[in-house]
This record gives structure tokens, C-alpha cells and sequence, in this order.
DNA sequence: GCCAACGTTGGC
DNA sequence: GCCAACGTTGGC
């Protein structure tokens, strides 16, 4: 492959699952440096994370929060292995259903890098998304035609649910300018910037934690008909829908209960 | 295997 | 907090 670059979601809000807080903001990142990137139960965010190698540049994306973007960057600092959580059963992503002789989840870790120098909003790569096929925003001239497509055609845009995705090269170039030079109009309030050392608002603030389970699902239907995700083989992606959460290492412990996915509770109704 | 129901993601 | 989009479950 020659995809050297990803993108990584997580959440910098608090938001307690099985009594857990799965908040990792690019602070919380900063300051473990490195951090397993454990959790994910999705077959395709998965496969996505066995193809990456030590060394492959990463994106650090802010989401599901206030202002979702592009935080940091960050670097793969070990290759895939075995998301030991699965196998505790205390562990909010706890999966029954797989052991160690035959990991079904892994993870890699990743290194901070260092923050964007200027955050880059979701909303404005979606104003370039938006844009005329022919026309840069004049705000942002800079990053050219070029740029402009190679963000229209980011998964961040043209998808969304993914938790890991694959950064084409000319995005993340685009990705860099546009972080390094800012300028846009749009700069609303970002997160980032950690003002003066006390700026970790650990307020417990309440995002919308709505009901969000632990991990997706289980099976993972391919689109292409590759269905298994198993196998130890190289399996492509599958798809299911990826979780994000990332948590640093040092609350990784606290012991839980509580599965994750929902595999059949589903009560279904049907007519007659 | 189709497809309706419904859970989850995650922006707004 | 609301809700659209997405994707999975599972009856038939």
C-alpha cells in the first residue's frame, strides 16, 4: 500500500459508558504521548489499523463534540496487535466472543506528534467540500484546486461514520497547509490551544450521551462480499461502522461490566 | 436474500 | 438534545 496516512477519531468530551469515561482529547493525548489506540469493535476500522506500519502519519480528529476537527498529528508507533480489553470481561468493550488464541480485535498505538497549529473545523473542510468544483474559497486560495478535491474526496466527508480512516497524500498535504496558514473566517471556538497551564476544564460537562453502546457490531458485511472479518488472513475492509473512543491509558483500568454491542436484543416488531 | 425496523454515529 | 444518515438485525 502506499497510504501512509490516516485519520484517527476521538472524543474530547466526557461521556461515561459502562461507567467509564471514554474522553481523549488532543490534552489528554499531549500528555500520555503515546497511548494504545485499544477499543475499536468495528471490522473495518480494525483491518484499517492491521494495515498500518510504524512510521505512517496520522491525523488526531476531535469528535463528536462542540467543535469537531482536525486537533493534531500523531505518528503509528506500533503496528497492529491484540486489543487485550476484549478479553476483560470488566472492560465496558469486554467481546465475549473472542479469546487469545484468536484475537479478533486489535490495536495499534499512536504517538502525539504535535498539535495543528491552527484547528482545523470540520465545517470548513466541508465549506471546501461544498464548493464549486472550479472554485477554491477565496478565503483559501492558498491550498488550490488541487486541495480542494483531494478534501472533497476525504471519508470525512463523503462518509462519516468511521472512525479510522485512510488519508489520501495530497489531503494530508492539504491537511498541513491549511493547518500551518490558517486564515479562514470561519475559526469560530476551538478547542485547542491549551491557554496558560490551567485550562483543563475537567467540568464534567454532559455531552448528549444519548444511549451510545460500546462497540458496533459484530458481523460486518463487506460491501464488496468479503464477509468474513475473522481470518487471520489479511482481510481487506469489511465495513461496519467504526466507534472512536480512545481513553489514555492511565483510566484504562477501572473495571466495569457490561458488553458491548448488541447482538440480537433487538426486539423486532413485525406485522402480522 | 429482501427489506423493514431500529440502534448508533456524530454533526448541529 | 435533536435527528439524519448509515448500517445491522433478523423475520419472513
Amino acid at each position: 500500500m502506499n497510504n501512509k496516512y490516516w485519520l484517527l477519531k476521538a472524543e474530547p468530551d466526557s461521556r461515561i459508558v459502562k461507567g467509564k469515561d471514554v474522553k481523549f482529547s488532543v490534552d489528554d493525548f499531549e500528555a500520555v504521548k503515546t497511548s494504545p489506540w485499544e477499543g475499536v469493535r468495528n471490522y473495518e476500522a480494525r483491518n484499517l489499523m492491521k494495515e498500518m506500519a510504524v512510521g505512517d502519519q496520522a491525523l488526531f480528529y476531535h469528535s463528536n463534540c462542540k467543535n469537531p476537527g482536525i486537533a493534531a498529528f500523531a505518528e503509528v508507533s506500533k503496528e497492529a496487535y491484540p486489543d487485550y480489553t476484549a478479553w476483560d470481561p470488566s472492560h465496558p468493550y469486554y467481546d465475549p466472543k473472542t479469546d487469545k488464541v484468536n484475537p479478533r480485535w486489535y490495536m495499534v498505538d499512536l504517538t502525539y506528534k504535535s498539535r495543528a497549529p491552527h484547528f482545523i473545523p470540520l465545517s470548513l473542510l466541508k465549506r471546501i467540500a461544498d464548493s464549486p468544483p472550479d472554485r477554491v474559497p477565496p478565503d483559501l486560495s492558498y491550498i488550490g484546486l488541487q486541495g480542494c478535491k483531494s478534501i472533497k474526496e476525504m471519508n470525512l466527508v463523503t462518509r462519516g461514520r468511521l472512525s479510522v480512516q485512510r488519508v489520501s497524500e495530497s489531503a494530508w498535504n492539504t491537511i498541513q497547509i491549511l493547518a500551518e496558514t490558517g486564515g479562514w473566517d470561519d475559526n469560530e471556538s476551538r478547542p485547542q490551544v491549551k491557554k496558560k497551564g490551567t485550562q483543563k476544564s475537567k467540568t464534567l460537562k454532559r455531552t448528549s450521551a444519548t444511549s451510545r453502546g460500546a462497540a458496533s457490531s459484530e458481523p460486518e458485511a463487506d460491501g464488496g462480499g468479503n464477509q468474513q472479518p475473522e481470518n487471520g488472513a489479511d482481510e481487506q475492509q469489511d465495513k461496519a461502522v467504526g466507534r472512536k473512543r480512545k481513553r489514555k491509558q492511565g483510566d484504562v483500568d477501572g473495571s466495569v461490566q457490561a458488553p458491548l454491542a448488541r447482538k440480537s436484543s433487538r426486539p423486532r416488531k413485525k406485522p402480522s
